[in-house]
DNA sequence: CTTAATTAGTTTCTATATGAAACGTACAAT
DNA sequence: ATTGTACGTTTCATATAGAAACTAATTAAG
């Protein structure tokens, strides 16, 4: 990449602006691992109570989490994935297999993907789209482009 | 994914232990931009100066950042990414999309990846490194597997 | 020679966010 | 009637963040 483009409107800030701190990212990931309950989530992550609370709140209104009812008498809910907030999926995943590769020390266990199309332990890789060759840091260039281009070569009327 | 592996030993609450915050992402890709200079950061962040200095000095020591002489007299130093800090590019890149899919409000102009292999703007695709099929939910299954095992299916001496 | 400008911080002080513990509430079980 | 469980809220002490002033080394200007 080269050539800052502006901070406020970046995909990435605008990310981060709502999921930029130091649990919600594990309250997402402990959803996919199906620790969906609030004392569920308290225990299993540490977190304070209170921000819990504050955080369920605010990926709620983000639209990443939504709230469903489990039981009736007492009326009792728990915390699903939007269809939003489970295309975090590859940010986790990638985040995943950074901290395997760089950050192992003193673990007897390492957490790995079993992927069920192949059956085998696997890494996930970042390709493109189209031509379907990796995505390097020397390859990608950041581009602005107006909101309603296509992302086609053509630009005619 | 199904069952909670242990909190303190997964590598994404280790990764976050070191980047989870408001700024260390955005901080990583500014020096992505080309940003990497403390003036420049500062200034195109937004950063209070003690909060840059603080995190400069926790990626250094996390090994992302490295600080490198741009000149003598006053000697001056500028950050640059460490192989472990541009290992991070895959995160910045599906977070970003992400950000362009479900946070374009009141946008005019979207940033978006120009792939220099095929010369056209794509979107990152995550997919499994031995058959390269799409990596979903669905289709992934996190296990823990001990430090030493190789990830083939065979595991004779 | 003095003064201003640049870059990279540090210090100080205030505001905000976090965490621990106690409390509230709705129900179920004993 | 009392205890237990699940899901929070309230209160208060502490930790973290931000704003502004200050330091330091050096160059450039007057």
């Amino acid at each position: 990449m080269e050539a800052p483009p502006p901070h406020e409107t970046c995909p990435i800030t605008r990310l981060l602006e709502i999921v930029g701190d130091r649990w919600s990212f594990l309250m997402i990931r402990d959803v996919f691992y199906g620790v969906r309950r609030f004392d569920a989530m308290q225990k299993h992550l540490g977190i304070s109570k209170k921000v819990l609370a504050d955080r369920l709140r605010r990926l709620q209104q983000a639209g990443i989490f939504k709230k469903v009812p489990y039981q009736q008498r007492p009326q009792r809910f728990e915390y699903r994935l939007t269809a939003k907030g489970r295309d975090l999926f590859p940010v986790l995943l990638t985040m995943m297999r950074w901290g395997n590769r760089w950050l192992d020390e003193g673990n007897t266990h390492v957490l790995k993907l079993q992927h069920q199309h192949c059956g085998e332990i696997v890494e996930p890789e970042l390709v493109c789209s189209l031509c379907k060759q990796p995505l390097t840091p020397a390859k990608v260039r950041a581009v602005m482009v107006p909101l309603n281009a296509h992302t086609g070569t053509t630009d005619e009327t």
